[in-house]
DNA sequence: TCACAATGTCAACAAATATTGACTTTTAAG
DNA sequence: CTTAAAAGTCAATATTTGTTGACATTGTGA
């Protein structure tokens, strides 16, 4: 798995792979905090790397962030709606009991953590309301209303998740906290939470 | 309504009224941004005010945000669940007509603003969890998720309108936004939407 | 009117942070 | 081996922003 690194632990210089460990690095912090919190120094450090190199690979932090936002849209699967509901339930899991995850929602999680940092907010407005068009497809209906409303609670329960602690995370019901999302997709309209 | 302002346009002076004038500012700003965003100099401008003035009344920035936490905390109405879903309705509405606002909600909406700045967030903890005990205690039930998940909702829902444009606001319906709120208060758990 | 405290103004400071350019080291071709 | 381009390093810069302290102005009680 590892890099062989010479001696003094850097790696053979090889352009193309520098360029990806940035961004791999980069797409990991920007998904677990906002584009303000994540400093540059930040991003070289976890890629192991000067942060010269991110101006000099990429232009800038922000079109560093450009280039993860492309490349989150990449390789970005099909879904079905079952899909998707189970993968907001696996991310949300994952949340609850307090782990970091790679591969999950990671377009809609960054989106949430930038959504308001000035610099980018403007850029980020695009691609949601691509998220809410690509969401309204995959429910097959022309009204946004309903994909606005599940990306909105996604977007405050990842928000809200980050702000609670351990122990109150834990007291929370994984399976009621779908509810609202349940009824997005129109299934499982009448829950009933035990009082 | 003006105070008397002489000649240049500085008001006599009078500590209380200056205090109070950069307060309301503050609470105004922090309400339509994050703390990060809203710089003190935005603050004193808006009050009239030199920024020195904010340190020298109340500390520091952060030390500012604290006692508009306060403030807002004071005049807080004592809600029945009715009341409670009528305020969000009119936030939402004021939201969609995209106004700005002095009095409604403006707890949630602070902290969903503010939610993810660093200097602030431990600070925003407590006062979120306080929110969820409060609307918990509102909707009488001791699980505390039913209360989490409307507040997430909320959190997410101002996130995202701030970001849509005002054509994508105009084209979503008031009414089914607010279902994911009734299925809490578990009133009309199976609002049909028209396809 | 005088003096002193309260209030307000201004410019300079300090810290954080993205960015830049000059310089060094490595790689690879001729 | 030489040499030039590519890749990486390092220190300095520019900018933004909260904060501070010296100074000016206003109000008030003796």
């Amino acid at each position: 798995m590892e890099e062989k690194a010479s001696k003094e632990g850097h790696y053979p210089r090889d352009s193309e792979k520098t360029r990806a460990r940035i961004l791999q690095s980069a797409i990991e912090l920007f998904s677990n905090s906002s584009y303000d919190m994540v400093r540059s120094r930040d991003i070289s450090q976890k890629a192991k790397v000067d942060v010269a190199l991110i101006n000099r690979y990429f232009g800038s932090k922000k079109d560093l962030f450009v280039a993860v936002l492309d490349a989150i849209s990449q390789d970005k699967p099909e879904l079905t709606s079952d899909d998707a509901e189970s993968r907001i339930c696996e991310d949300f899991s994952k949340r609850l009991s307090g782990k970091n995850f790679q591969n999950t929602a990671t377009a809609v999680r960054l989106i949430a953590f930038s959504a308001l940092s000035p610099e980018v907010s403007s850029l980020l407005r695009e691609r949601i309301s691509g998220e809410i068009d690509r969401l309204s497809d995959l429910l097959g209906v022309v009204d946004k209303t309903p994909a606005t409303t599940l990306i909105a609670y996604v977007l405050g329960m990842h928000t809200l998740l980050q702000m609670l602690t351990e122990k109150e995370r834990e007291s929370l019901s994984p399976e009621a906290l779908l509810d609202p999302i349940r009824v997005v997709f129109q299934k499982k309209h009448c829950a009933e939470t035990p009082a």
